[in-house]
DNA sequence: GACAATCCCTACTAAATCAATAGGGATAGT
DNA sequence: ACTATCCCTATTGATTTAGTAGGGATTGTC
C-alpha cells in the first residue's frame, strides 16, 4: 500500500488547495486539520517544495502556498514525488517485466486522471451525501 | 515494487508449471534453475503448499509438483497470497479510498487475466525473438 | 536396518526502510 | 529586540525484508 508519508504529502496538497487564495498556511494548520505530527509534515512540505509543487514564506506571517493552481496538479505528481516510480525497467527483460510495465501503466493511468480540484470536488460531494439528515 | 519473496514464488511456480508432468522438482532443482537461495526457497514454497497451490512428496526421490494444472493458477492468486491484499478498505472513508480501491481493481484485473500457462507460452515466445541469429 | 536424500519446523539475525523526533539556525513582521 | 515562522542535519525506535542456522521427520535403496 501507499505510505504513510505520502498519503500525508497528498492531505497536506489538499489542505493547500481548499485553501487557496486564502494566504498561506502554516505547517502547524495543516498538521491540526489532517492529523500529520507537524514535524515530519514539516520535512514532507520541504520535500514538495523542492518539487515544485508548494512554496514558502519565511518569518512571521509565513507559511505555504500551491505553487500552481489545484487543476494542475495531479495525485500521480504527488506520488511519484514522495514514492519514486512503482516499477523502473531493468536492463534484462523477462516474462514478468512486461506485466509490471502493464501494471505500471494502469496504475499511473489512474492517479493521472485525478487533479486536486476535482478531489476538492468530490470531497464536498462525499461530505454532503454523508452528512446525517436529522430533520424530521 | 513486488518483493523479492513474492517474485522468487512467481518464478518458482512457472518452474513447476514447465516441469509438470515430469515428476516432482526439488527445492534444490528449482533455486539452480531460478538462482533463489535455496533455504529461503524452502519457506516460500511451504507458504504456498498451505494455500493449495502446490503438494509435496518427502522421502527421497521427493520434490515438489503443482497442485492444480498451471492453466488454473493466476498470477495475482500468486501474489495475493504472498504479499496480502494491496489494499484493505478501513471503516472511515475519504476522498482518498475510493481511488485505492479503483487502483486495486486495476491492478488485481491485470495480473488475474494471466495464468502460468499463458505465462510459459509467453516465455517460449520470449525466448524466441530473443535469440541472436548468427546464421550469415 | 543403515544410509542418504528429501521435505518440515522453529528460531535467529543483519540490513533496509518507515515513521517520526530533536536541536538548533535563518528570516521577517511588529 | 522579540517572536513566529520556515530551514537543515542528525538521531532514534519500530517494522519489514531477506535471508541463515540447526535440527527433526519421512521414505526409497542397499
Amino acid at each position: 500500500m501507499i505510505s504513510k508519508k505520502c498519503l500525508y504529502a497528498l492531505k497536506a496538497v489538499l489542505a493547500l488547495a481548499r485553501h487557496q487564495g486564502a494566504g498561506p498556511m502554516t505547517i502547524q494548520q495543516i498538521a491540526d486539520a489532517q492529523e500529520i505530527p507537524a514535524r515530519f509534515l514539516e520535512a514532507i512540505l520541504r520535500d514538495l517544495k523542492q518539487n515544485g509543487f508548494t512554496e514558502s514564506i519565511r518569518g512571521k506571517e509565513g507559511g505555504y502556498i500551491l505553487a500552481r493552481p489545484a487543476r494542475e496538479i495531479r495525485m500521480g505528481d504527488i506520488i511519484t514525488c514522495l514514492e519514486g516510480p512503482w516499477y523502473t525497467p531493468g536492463p534484462d527483460t523477462d516474462v514478468f517485466s512486461t506485466i509490471w510495465e502493464e501494471a505500471d501503466r494502469v496504475l499511473t493511468g489512474v492517479v493521472n486522471q485525478i487533479d486536486f480540484q476535482s478531489l476538492l470536488k468530490r470531497e464536498d460531494e462525499l461530505r454532503f451525501s454523508h452528512t446525517p439528515d436529522y430533520s424530521i
